[in-house]
RNA sequence: GCCUCCUUAGCUCAGUCGGUUAGAGCGACGGACUGUUAAUCCGCAGGUCCCAGGUUCAAGUCCUGGAGGGGGCGCCA
């Protein structure tokens, strides 16, 4: 650390000051400036100081005989203090460490009586709307570090496969990406829209001179890429206008993309099996004492629950056990036998009785799967063609086609994906049936016309990852500033 | 978009059959204590019962409409 800043050319007045997380298992006996905000301060003596690096406090040993009383008033819930004082061997228990204050510094006020946050347990709906300061909590501060962990963990996944980081394009001109409702981009003035003789809007005049949109999918330009590339992927921010109101939707959320050529259908299956299993393992070897405290969280929560609701393994397990155990992979028509044939099925108990080859799955038949029979991940594959999108591969017999769902439980579908449909002809004949404008998409066509090759790729939604390896139910809670219909706050 | 539940103190909630002065815990504040661990003990303050309208002698409670929030479903990642 000294090491760097003695190459700093400019001084830094924050370059004193050292990180919570790394004081705690710095050796006593030295002198540390530490800043941070104060979770509690007892006992007028103790404060717990809490800086974000990590999910601990520090505690500060304050004399307070000997010290301003007017000062130690302003030392409060959520004030900021800077604190500069000796590194001890903790002479309470519950930790191993403290530092003694000599010098008290208070960087920001923070008035008790209006200040939302409070020393005391706060429900997830209450930290939501007041979301610019739920940071400043154990669950949110544990669930954003391991947020961070998994994006870092998911470049270093593809960096170490020899994979290339694609930017697709977050303004799109296609509207044919086929992945449901976009949200428009315009610089024309809704208060006077210029319109054509005929009376359409005249997208002629606006910014790119067309009718443009926020991405819903960077898949069509990944494949570009693939086609050349090999190994691509993205990893970028996806907008759908979907009036959905779930714990598992948002509006803007982030999406990894992975597409590879030369691949097929299993392949794509290999690579979607070892990136998550790959991930979960990241996440538990580097992010341990909050994903303990999460599952700490998660045990307390279900304490309200009747027994019945409760999670059969601990978070931690959870995530072991989907280690431990290869993804069940079938098709859909091994499960739909499955389902047919299950028990709910039989005495009635779906909203949505499976009675014939071709439906499609609701999501209580995908929780039953993986929830109730196969108790693990599951891969489906091979779904019917008409209820997969245009630029699947078509099986053998045109009944199927070559689509994968990764579902995992709690969450439901965590990764869609497919081997994607190379032959021209099919393609071409594919847009037609469903309606797909083949004329603006020459440039993806072209891909197929030009040096085609089989390739295969997927979607993973990371917000649900994150949901499902933290532990969190909603969404909502693991994206910082969640947008939802009627809510873009902050 | 559909279904359903909720909205009472800063937070979490109780509030009986519609009945007269709306409660608790935690938090905050004041004091005591001073090696505490969301400290403890004593004390005190704190209310547009979400909003608008209606029924009634009387509405936190019943009815209608609206707003906000939770959960489920659909769309999907």
């Amino acid at each position: 650390m000294y090491f760097c800043l003695f190459f700093r050319k400019i001084p830094y007045f924050m370059s004193k000051r050292t990180r919570i997380k790394d004081i705690l298992s710095a050796t006593p006996g030295q002198d540390h400036t530490v800043m941070g905000w104060v979770r509690t301060f007892r006992n007028n003596q103790f404060i717990a100081l809490n800086d974000g690096s990590c999910l601990a406090n520090l505690q500060i040993v304050v004399d307070f005989e000997n010290e301003d009383p007017t000062l130690l008033k302003r030392i409060t819930t959520g004030a900021a203090i800077k604190i500069d004082g000796e590194l001890i061997a903790s002479q309470g228990k519950g930790q191993t460490v403290e530092l003694t204050a000599k010098n008290i510094e208070i960087l920001g006020d923070c008035d008790p009586e209006v200040y939302p946050l409070q020393p005391k347990r706060h429900s997830l709906e209450f930290l939501r709307e007041i979301a610019h300061l739920r940071f400043r909590t154990n669950t949110f501060s544990a669930i954003f570090r391991v947020r961070h962990t998994l994006a870092y963990a998911i470049h270093k996944f593809f960096n170490d496969r020899n994979f290339v980081y694609l930017h697709s394009p977050i303004i799109t001109g296609s509207d044919a990406e086929g992945a449901g409702e976009m949200f428009q981009v315009t610089t024309l003035d809704l208060n006077n829209i210029p319109r054509t003789d005929e009376g359409d809007i005249h997208f002629k005049k606006d910014f790119f001179g067309k009718a443009t949109n926020l991405t819903v999918s960077g898949q069509l330009e990944a494949e570009l890429a693939a086609l050349a590339l090999c190994d691509v992927y993205t990893f970028g921010p996806t907008f759908r206008a979907e009036n959905s109101n779930t714990t598992r939707h948002l509006a803007e959320f982030w999406m990894i993309e992975p597409e590879v050529a030369f691949n097929d259908l299993n392949d794509n299956m290999d690579l979607a099996e070892d990136m998550l299993k790959y991930l979960i393992q990241y996440v538990l070897d580097h992010c341990q004492e909050d994903l303990l405290f999460l599952e700490q969280r998660l045990v307390e929560e279900e304490k309200q629950k009747p027994q019945q609701d409760r999670s059969e393994m601990s978070l931690i397990e959870k995530l072991k056990f989907c280690l431990a155990h290869p993804f069940e992979r079938l098709t859909y028509t091994e499960a739909i036998e499955i389902l047919k044939n299950s028990t709910p099925n039989k005495k009635g108990k779906f909203q949505y009785p499976i009675e014939k080859w071709g439906a499609d799955l609701q999501s209580e038949h995908e929780r039953y799967l993986v929830e109730k029979h196969f108790k693990k991940p599951v891969i489906l594959t091979n779904y019917p063609k008409e209820i997969k999108a245009f630029y699947m591969r078509l099986d053998e017999g045109e009944k199927t086609v070559r689509a994968m769902d990764v579902l995992f439980p709690g969450i439901g579908e965590i990764i869609g994906g497919s081997q994607r449909e190379e032959r021209y002809d099919v393609l071409l004949r594919r847009m037609e049936e469903m309606h797909i404008p083949a004329e603006e998409m020459s440039w993806f066509l072209d891909t197929r016309r030009f040096g085609t090759v089989p390739h295969a790729g997927f979607g993973l939604g990371f917000e649900r990852l994150v949901l499902f390896v933290t532990g969190m139910t909603n969404i909502r809670d693991v994206i910082p500033f969640p947008r939802f219909p009627g809510n873009a706050e902050f």
